[in-house]
RNA sequence: GGGAGAGUUCCCGAGUGGCCAAAGGGGGCAGACUGUAAAUCUGUUGCGUUUCGCUUCGGUGGUUCGAAUCCACCCUCUCCCA
């Protein structure tokens, strides 16, 4: 399932075997929440950009089209035309999100859709039928994210629940596999760690969770509050109890910097909706730093919008268009915007792991860490 | 030639004696965004020595303690009648 090919200090390079492909690890998945990447770009347009998994979301897609929907139409791989691996989280992260009103209890959680507003009930069993309707490679274990700080007592209570909760995932997706009608009988599970901004809970329930023998680990509940450094604290805390010989994802982050930080400290596989949503704003990331694109200053820029960029955008289109598409509204102007950062975070992600092949990600991460992050 | 109406800040447009440097949109400028309720949200948009001063509501003059607001004349535009 998944091997360690190299290392360099805790940094590792890998790949993840599954019924739909490999993914060659430091890996980021690119985020197609209800199915698609919001910008409008495809499956096909998602293979221009060098990604190799893409994420889509339980809760949403049981909104709409309906998962049961879905499972009729052959799962998302044909619904999508995406033949990859797909990695489907649970709604947990929905829960946290989007649910002012909600009633969490030992059973399960019941909130509102942000749709209609009708009551809706989501469990560890549900997610997991869910997800198995959705036929995905990769399914996430249903948890309670709690956001950061949040009061100690509070934090460990629902890191339990989110531990018993894992056992109840694991023994439904092991009878949903068993099934005959299941479309991915090999799905794979992944828990996620939680504890907050403490370590001592996070270590406690990352122990917990490691006994499982599930396909990979999550860290959840991170980049929900607390301070960057922080959150490095909390990967360099928790990795050690991580097992070796399971990928290790680091939900919901982050920025380019966060990610180098957090594959220097042993993490495998990132996702974030940075590079599309921040794109969709006219704000690009290039390998000087990050550029907003609307700026006045490049109303008659012909240079395009990074000239060490070889994606299809940076190739044919100058700065000058793209502003003038992102200030005319043009939906071209988000799509060129969207292609350009996802290209330059899977291009992140294969230098990375380029760098570890040729055991010279020490001298990358010096170079990048800070460099990404300059406003130019 | 006769009658009616209108001119407000970059644009549209509200305001009809003081609480008006002037609502609200749009546009402009800038910022935020981390398992996507996000093509969204926030700030700002006359000048300056900035808890205050100056200039500004078509123009000129006037009434008033005080005028974008009232009066007179002028200019421009729109509509109706000849």
């Amino acid at each position: 399932m998944f091997e360690v090919i190299k290392k360099e200090g805790n940094a590792r390079r890998g790949v993840i075997n599954t019924v739909h492909g490999t993914v060659q690890t430091p890996a980021f998945m690119n985020v197609a929440t209800c199915g698609a990447i919001k910008g409008a770009l495809s499956a096909f347009d998602l293979k221009k950009v060098k990604c190799q998994i893409m994420l889509s979301n339980t809760y949403h897609l049981h909104l709409r089209p309906g998962d049961e929907n879905v499972k009729a139409l052959g799962g998302l791989h044909k619904f999508t035309k995406w033949s990859g691996p797909i990695l489907t989280d649970s709604g947990g992260f929905q829960v946290f999100s989007l649910a002012r009103l909600r009633n969490i209890t030992e059973e399960g959680v019941i909130f509102n859709s942000h749709i209609d507003g009708h009551k809706i009930f989501m469990s560890p069993e549900a997610s997991m039928r869910i997800q198995s309707n959705l036929g995905s490679t990769i399914a996430m274990a249903f948890d309670e994210c709690v956001e950061n700080p949040s009061p100690y007592d509070y934090t460990k209570k629902s890191a339990c629940l989110t531990a018993r909760w894992l056992k109840r995932c694991k023994a439904e997706m092991e009878r949903l596999n068993s099934l005959e009608t299941t479309i991915n009988k090999k799905q794979m599970l992944f828990g996620i760690n939680q504890g907050g901004i403490y370590k001592d809970l996070r270590i406690e329930h990352m122990k917990e969770i490691a006994e499982l023998d599930l396909s990979g680990y999550a860290i959840g509940g991170l980049a929900v509050g607390e301070e960057t450094e922080v959150m490095y604290e909390i990967i360099d805390e928790v990795v050690p109890y991580m097992p070796c010989d399971k990928p290790r994802y680091l939900m919901g982050v982050g920025t380019p910097a966060n990610i180098i930080e957090a594959v220097h400290r042993g993490v495998d596989m990132f996702d974030c909706v940075m590079p599309s949503r921040n794109a969709r704003h006219g704000h690009l990331f290039t390998w000087s730093g990050i550029r907003n694109i609307m700026n006045a200053k490049y109303m008659i820029d012909e240079s395009p919008i990074d000239e060490k960029c070889d994606c299809p955008v940076c190739q044919n289109f100058s700065r000058a268009y793209v502003r003038h598409l992102m200030k005319a509204g043009e939906m071209l102007g988000m799509r060129l915007c969207v292609t350009h950062n996802l290209y330059f975070y899977n291009t992140l992600l294969e230098k990375i792991r380029d760098a570890l092949d040729s055991k010279t990600f020490e001298s990358f991460y010096k170079q990048y860490r800070h460099q990404l992050s300059v406003r130019i």
